[in-house]
RNA sequence: GGGGACGUGGCGGAAUUGGCAGACGCUUUGGACUUAAAAUCCAAUGGCUUUUAUGCCGUGCGGGUUCGAGUCCCGCCGUCCCCACCA
């Protein structure tokens, strides 16, 4: 075919561009991950999302981050794994089968279906092969059979616990979801409830997962940080009070102290109003029932609650102190948390700024015991003194110092029978049950009063179908409920409670890493895990990343994975702003991809995530940004493509500029350098990213001025090839297509990471910044490597360092190579 | 109340080990091309100053260490995040 007479170039057509890589990568399986124990892996996990509806902002982000890390990783050769899934059990189904009439099922495959298209749109190199939601039976089916396992070794277990309670809903509410005291969709004041529930020993890997914590030392230390205070180890003495009248057959309050020290300034012994020494006293003290009622209506955990006044009833209870002798009032109060210790608190009004708004509130004595170390003035009357200091009225403690009273008083308290050493945590065990219908049913049963778990022939457990808005608990679906008789003719009903989702989020790395069907970890898991890099927003920093890796020691402990830790790096993105706010429906500032996706393709939405903004901080979405990433997008690829063409014409100049060409080769080098760097060890993709920008801008200009020769145009390819591949990861698309343009048969997904050359890298000429007294005075060009007295003697010379040195005496002069030189001048 | 992070032009951000502050991009202004506009390309873009100069000032504020500080230390101010009656 004929040259047209005035060809113009090609448009950039990211649509069409982007269509076609697509194909190719599909056509070909390039991301299917195939175990390769000849090789390193790689397995690289972004958090899967739940399936709303519509892919936002922050899921780009995540995805792109992820992508960004998967496709670098295969270029340095490894055998990368990428999936990608569904946390599919959760609330907001339900919400949405009640308010559009159709089932959580429908609705949540639907949505499925919109985002994975969505998914695929941005080109992600997942192996979607590996998919899976987790309301399909087969995912859930195996935690069904582990919990089973779990109850066996009774880190499973069922117990009556205390929850908020909505009346109306008839469900339990998470802390979060009361707001003012009222169930945040009923409305309806919440109760404080006793029901069982069933836990998962948490507690038993307190200590585990905090001492873990050093493992990890590619994780945020943010997030470490947040996990400690989380479980918040503490170490104290558990203290015996006997009672002097004690009613039924409580004979003894146990309260858990950190401040040992403190003891003998106890006046006052404080219980929760869930605290069961009070059950045997309600009947007969009607103000004190009165306050316990009042106290479990009102929900605890709210901000709310510090600013509460101090309350309290005295039980007519009386405690005999341990060492001292004196005998204590026992009080109800409203600040005691029956979930932390025992309970019960000894009170130590000089000492906690608690115990003396409540002592002064009802007129209990306060007993000095502890004074400052440096004698400065503590005046109790102000408040309480809660430094550590030298013990006082204490007896023949006096004159001791927090940790020899700690000691002295343990060994006291032990010799007497009344109090041994104790750590306690904050972290609490892990409540699982939901009384739910969207989630995974918990696979026990009970036969009369017998609770026994479903065998591995009944397993799995399966969620009934429900159809339309008509969505049930469990419990109200006697069809599920029902399950027969037994042997014994004793009636049999099932578990009616689902899984916390966390439940399903906290094994599906593992499932990912397994090879199609396996019925539990196997081989392939054991090849491809633990995950290398995880990438996922920071609102997970506690719960889902604390009980994911609980869940790895126990099935660790179970023989089931190798290794104690299950993601070995972690990167926490920032959150997505529009007008310094955080994008929310709510607020209604949030920007759809789709739209952007659909004006300017895939990426330049990747380019502009990647590029406005370090991957762990916020990130302000700007339009005008994404415009100027979609212009460097489409300035590159009429480079590259201008390049290819001139290729085809003989070059316009014989001889090459060699310093002009000598300093190009450099700076691709340089860069090859600092775009790894920032890759691999500093994960900075805007920088990387802006180096790719700087070469490019370099390239343009070299192209115009130097490189039309021969040697020129061999280094404009290389050029041109090397921000390709450094692109790659990025903008996959439209690097893909010019990789092809630049002439390779190889698709660019399979080619190596280029190689910084040092040869290249050095330059023979350095500029040396000159500095009088620290300030810039000049700057000279001189050959690297230049020793001290030759720049010294080249500075010397230089007429605007002369003009600052001149007539002064030169005290001291700094040198440091190839870089600067600084004269100290009186 | 406790813990943590951050504070740099008009904006997003860069400066990696204490060594040229403001890379890269946006914005704005001027110019080229065009009948015109868009697109594109070129140039300028921290502040001050009739010394327009490789001049002075400048990284929230005040001190300090150092030949040299955005970076380290001390004390404030501000913003954001997490936990929150945890005994």
């Amino acid at each position: 075919m004929a040259e047209p007479e005035n060809p113009e170039l090609e448009r950039y057509e990211p649509h069409e561009v982007e269509r076609r890589a697509q194909a190719f990568w599909d056509e070909r399986r390039c991301f299917r991950a195939v175990r390769d124990d000849a090789r390193e892996k790689f397995y690289c996990l972004s958090m899967f999302p739940y399936p709303s509806g519509r892919l936002h902002m922050g899921h780009v982000r995540n995805y792109t981050i992820g992508d960004v890390i998967s496709r670098y990783q295969r270029m340095l050769g490894k055998n990368v794994l990428q999936p990608m899934g569904w946390d599919a059990f959760g609330l907001p189904a339900e919400n949405a089968a009640r308010a559009g009439g159709i089932a959580p099922q429908e609705w949540t495959a639907a949505n499925i279906a919109q985002m994975k298209s969505q998914l695929r749109r941005l080109g992600y190199a997942y192996d979607w092969e590996r998919e899976f939601a987790t309301n399909e039976p087969r995912y859930y089916r195996w935690e069904q059979w582990f919990f089973t396992r779990l109850f066996e070794k009774g880190l499973a277990y069922r117990r009556e616990s205390w929850v908020n309670w909505d009346p109306v809903d008839q469900t339990v509410l998470a802390n979060e979801q009361v707001i003012d005291g009222l169930g945040w969709r009923s409305g309806a004041r919440v109760e404080r409830k006793k029901i069982p529930q069933w836990f998962l020993r948490i507690t038993d890997y307190a200590d585990q997962l905090l001492d873990d914590l050093g493992q990890l030392d590619d994780w945020p230390e943010r997030v470490r940080r947040m996990q400690r205070n989380w479980i918040g180890r503490s170490r104290g003495i558990e203290i015996r009070f006997d009672l002097q009248n004690a009613p039924g057959g409580t004979e003894a309050l146990t309260v858990f102290t950190t401040r040992p020290d403190t003891l003998m300034g106890a006046t006052c012994i404080a219980v929760a109003a869930e605290h069961p020494v009070l059950e045997g006293l309600l009947d007969a003290d009607p103000a004190l029932a009165a306050f316990v009622g009042e106290c479990r209506r009102s929900p605890t955990a709210e901000a709310e609650i510090m600013a509460r006044r101090k309350q309290g009833v005295d039980t007519g209870l009386r405690a005999v102190h341990p060492l001292s002798g004196d005998v204590l009032p026992v009080w109800c109060a409203n600040f005691v948390l029956m979930e932390y210790g025992s309970g019960a608190v000894m009170s130590v009004p000089a000492h906690d700024q608690r115990d003396w708004e409540f002592a002064r509130a009802y007129g209990l004595p306060v007993r000095r015991v502890i004074r400052p170390a440096d004698d400065a003035a503590a005046d109790s009357a102000q408040g309480a003194f809660t430094g550590k200091g030298v013990l006082c009225n204490s007896g023949r403690y006096d004159g001791m110092d927090f940790e020899a009273a700690f000691e002295a008083i343990l060994a006291d308290l032990k010799a007497a029978g009344h109090g041994d050493e104790r750590v306690h945590y904050r972290l609490k065990d892990w409540g699982v049950s939901r009384q739910r219908y969207w989630g995974a049913p918990i696979p026990a049963l009970y036969h009369g009063g017998d609770c026994r778990m479903a065998g591995d022939g009944e397993l799995p457990v399966e969620l009934p179908a429900q159809s339309g808005s008509e969505v049930l608990p469990l419990a109200q679906i006697p069809a599920f409920r029902r399950a027969g008789l037994d042997a014994e003719g004793r009636e049999v009903v099932r578990e009616t409670d689902t899984f916390d989702t966390f439940f399903e989020s906290s094994w599906y790395y593992v499932r990912f890493a397994c090879a199609a069907g396996a019925a539990v970890p196997d081989d392939e898991a054991a090849y491809w895990l633990p995950v290398d890099h995880y990438v996922g927003g920071i609102e997970h920093a506690v719960l889902h990343l604390l009980y994911a890796r609980f869940f790895y020691k126990l099935m660790r402990d179970f023989g089931l994975v190798r290794g104690d830790e299950p993601f070995m790096r972690l990167l926490t993105q920032g959150m997505v702003l529009k007008d310094g706010a955080k994008m929310s429906k709510s607020r209604g500032n949030t920007v759809d991809p789709a739209g952007y996706i659909e004006r300017y393709g895939a990426d330049t939405v990747r380019l502009f995530m990647m590029f406005a903004a370090p991957p762990e901080q916020a990130l302000e979405w700007s339009d005008s940004g994404v415009e100027g990433g979609h212009r460097f997008l489409k300035r590159f690829w009429r480079q590259v493509l201008e390049h290819c063409r001139a290729l085809s014409r003989p070059p316009a100049r014989a001889r090459a500029d060699e310093e002009a060409c000598r300093e190009m080769r450099r700076r691709i080098h340089s860069a090859i350098a600092k775009v790894s760097d920032d890759y691999a060890r500093r994960r900075s993709f805007n920088t990387a990213i802006a180096a790719n920008m700087e070469l490019s801008n370099a390239l343009a200009r070299f192209a115009a001025r130097a490189g039309d020769c021969a040697e020129g145009r061999r280094i404009l390819t290389e050029g041109y090839e090397t921000i390709v591949k450094m692109m790659a990861p990025v903008t996959p698309h439209l690097m893909h297509c010019l990789w092809q343009r630049l002439g390779h048969e190889t698709p660019l997904v399979d080619c190596a990471w280029p190689v910084a050359d040092e040869r290249w890298m050095s330059a023979d000429h350095c500029e040396i910044v000159i500095q009088v007294n620290g300030k810039l005075r000049s700057r000279l060009r001189l050959p690297a490597g230049s020793g001290q007295a030759a720049v010294e003697e080249h500075a010397r010379a230089d007429e605007k360092v002369h003009r600052f040195v001149h007539g002064r005496e030169i005290v001291k002069i700094i040198h440091v190579e190839n870089k600067l030189v600084n004269f100290v001048v009186r």
